[in-house]
DNA sequence: GTTGTCGAGAAAAACGTTTTAGTTGCCCTG
DNA sequence: CAGGGCAACTAAAACGTTTTTCTCGACAAC
């Protein structure tokens, strides 16, 4: 990396103004570093200090705006009051608004964090631990993002891809988000269900699908492999967006001419795209098929027709993992190793009655289906 | 802010580790921290140690596996190889493209940034850029947020509302993408255009409103005061979804009665709220109502229908924005004050060809609406 | 009148680097 | 054989704080 150059010969750039250090700020009031420092910092030696001491060091403290210099102060307290967020891709809604709630706790605390997307790149993977150690992270976050060693400092992790000791993790409870999904779908009459599960590598593809399984089970019903597709492989379903997956997975399902008459996307993202490529193929939504996603993000609410979905409080979840990784790093975290989050059935448009005929007929209509 | 605490009785993060220093290593070595302090650090006087020497350093470095710190280091080279982005909300799909671009070009360099959202607080706004200098960031991105001081780091800005000295501006081009709006709308016949104006205080809304204007005066058309909204004003509208916003601004705009058969909304996300709105309200698009929209976010691709709209290509932007950034802060930066960045128009299937009655029949039509 | 204590503050070491200004030994030159 | 020049390294100051240890005077106690 090059040392930094003479600044450009923009006026007001041309040079930094100077801040004014302890001493500086010590010789104005014709005192000692060391006084000024105690009052400053709140050392509680500042009690020592007489009271028309500490306000008249107040005053010229802010009269000279002093700024205390972060970086020489590290080298005594090893604090940097930041945390790290690692995280396939900030650009992501899942992402996003699990950063919104992270951030949103993190400010109110005085916190500051670094991110990092790693797009499933591995030395990016490999590193970036290392690196954020290296930059004063007081602990980390881990969205959906491996890792297989211990680190020096206290991790949250929201999923469950990502191992080593004393780790705290924070996931959706998928069993009951499965059974959420399911029973809507059998109260509705559908009995063919079709699944998109999520990328190979997410830390939810995995739990969700075995739950679903289960949550079908339960009723005597059958997830026919035929009736099943991924949205990719990590990383190289991260060059698509979700939506794009999401497309072509309903493609792939409606090539297979299985007969479905319900559809369980991995997420919202890819149920809309799967939505728009059922319509492509001239079925109708919820009318021919019922679709129902997972994570409820804010469009939602407002496309045509309206998704019905599971919905996962990601922004209360950014809360909770940001305050927890606070507590532990103060080590006043007494909570479990892991907290499940309630997910919510959120009943919209795009789930609806079967209306198929039933399941010895639906060879005719499969086959109907593929003009 | 509490002291930090002895770590909870957690096996392995009872004691961190201690990382080895500069000291351990020289001594170790047998040489001069000075020594090993210029070949690790890369010094100009690093040619002047054996070459034998450098190699028995590299080596012993990568054994004990010697981390500089970055801390320690800062107090000399003044240098954190960090930036901050400072953004209304890191959550919505606007910033957040672009803050994937800026990342992904940041992290190619090998700076890390953080992230501030105010969302429109404007004690957070005050301070930031000062608690952000504290921490050593040299340099600010400013996404749709305003300033109004010198500050002594090189800045870029993403929309105009940032003010300052010596700030780089980078903005689509409203005039371009009010003309490739007006025009497609225009071609397909339409004369009564609604417009959805961004949020007051957004740094795109009075010039892409301007620019709409003159792009429809060169047709000898104006818009209704009566067909136009906006989209609230900030931080009060961050509070709903930009979709939210959307959704309840098209609805202002069915309560007026005044006809219209073309909607242009701020950007995608309103957009599709705006849609759901007519949609609700018995209107079909693009049937009754053509809609276009800005931005062209990934789900515009797969709405139903498929959202016509002007394309800014967010990602380059915020690449652009980070590596603009990047060459102020080295002090190579010859480009211009102002980048202006080329939209384009992306048809889908939310324009059609205007059907409605010519303009003296529109009363009655308007009427219909009103059901 | 020595000792102890207390209030108010300061000197100096420490944190882990970089940087400036040397030092040391060796060879070469005249 | 004094001196200069060079290669290879080092001592010490500096960066801007915090923290430990110390000083100094006043006053009280015995």
């Amino acid at each position: 990396m090059s040392q930094r150059q003479p600044l450009p010969i923009t006026a007001n750039l041309a040079q930094k103004p100077v801040r004014t250090t302890l001493k500086t700020l010590a010789n104005h009031l014709e005192l000692s570093p060391t006084t000024v420092s105690f009052v400053i910092s709140g050392s509680p030696f500042a009690e020592t200090i007489a009271k028309s001491t500490r306000e008249r060091i107040w005053a010229a403290a802010e009269k000279l705006n002093y700024r205390p210099n972060v970086f020489a102060r590290y080298l005594h307290t090893k604090r940097t009051y930041s945390v790290a967020v690692l995280v396939p891709d900030v650009g992501d809604e899942y992402s996003a608004a699990l950063i919104g709630g992270i951030e949103s706790c993190l400010t109110k605390k005085g916190f500051f964090y670094f991110v990092v997307s790693h797009r499933g790149a591995p030395d990016l993977l490999r590193m970036s631990p290392d690196t954020l150690l290296d930059r004063g992270v007081e602990g980390m976050i881990f969205i959906n993002t491996p890792l297989n060693r211990a680190l020096p400092v206290p991790i949250v992790a929201i999923c469950d891809i990502t191992e080593g000791p004393g780790i705290t993790r924070i996931k959706i409870d998928n069993g009951k988000a499965a059974t959420l999904a399911v029973d809507h779908l059998l109260k509705l009459g559908h009995r063919e269900i079709a699944v998109i599960k999520g990328p190979q590598g997410n830390g939810d593809t995995d739990d969700r699908w075995k739950q679903l399984c289960k949550a079908c089970a339960k009723h005597g019903i059958k997830i026919h492999p035929e009736n099943t597709v991924h949205l990719g492989i990590y990383p190289a379903c991260n060059e698509k967006t979700m939506a794009e997956n999401g497309y072509t997975a309903a493609q792939k399902l409606l090539a297979r001419k299985r007969a479905f008459t319900a559809l369980v996307a991995f997420n919202d993202a890819s149920a809309i795209g799967a939505i728009r490529a059922l319509s492509d193929a001239g079925l109708r939504v919820p009318d021919d098929v019922s679709v129902i996603g997972f994570d409820d993000i804010p469009q939602s609410s407002f496309t045509v027709p309206r998704l019905t979905t599971i919905r996962q409080p990601l922004s209360s979840m950014g809360e909770l993992a940001a305050n927890t990784l606070l507590e532990k790093i103060s080590g006043n975290y007494g909570g479990p190793k892991l907290l499940k989050i309630q997910p919510q059935l959120v009943v919209r448009e795009t789930t609806a009655v079967c209306h198929q005929p039933p399941l010895n007929l639906i060879a005719g209509k499969s086959a109907a289906r593929s003009r």
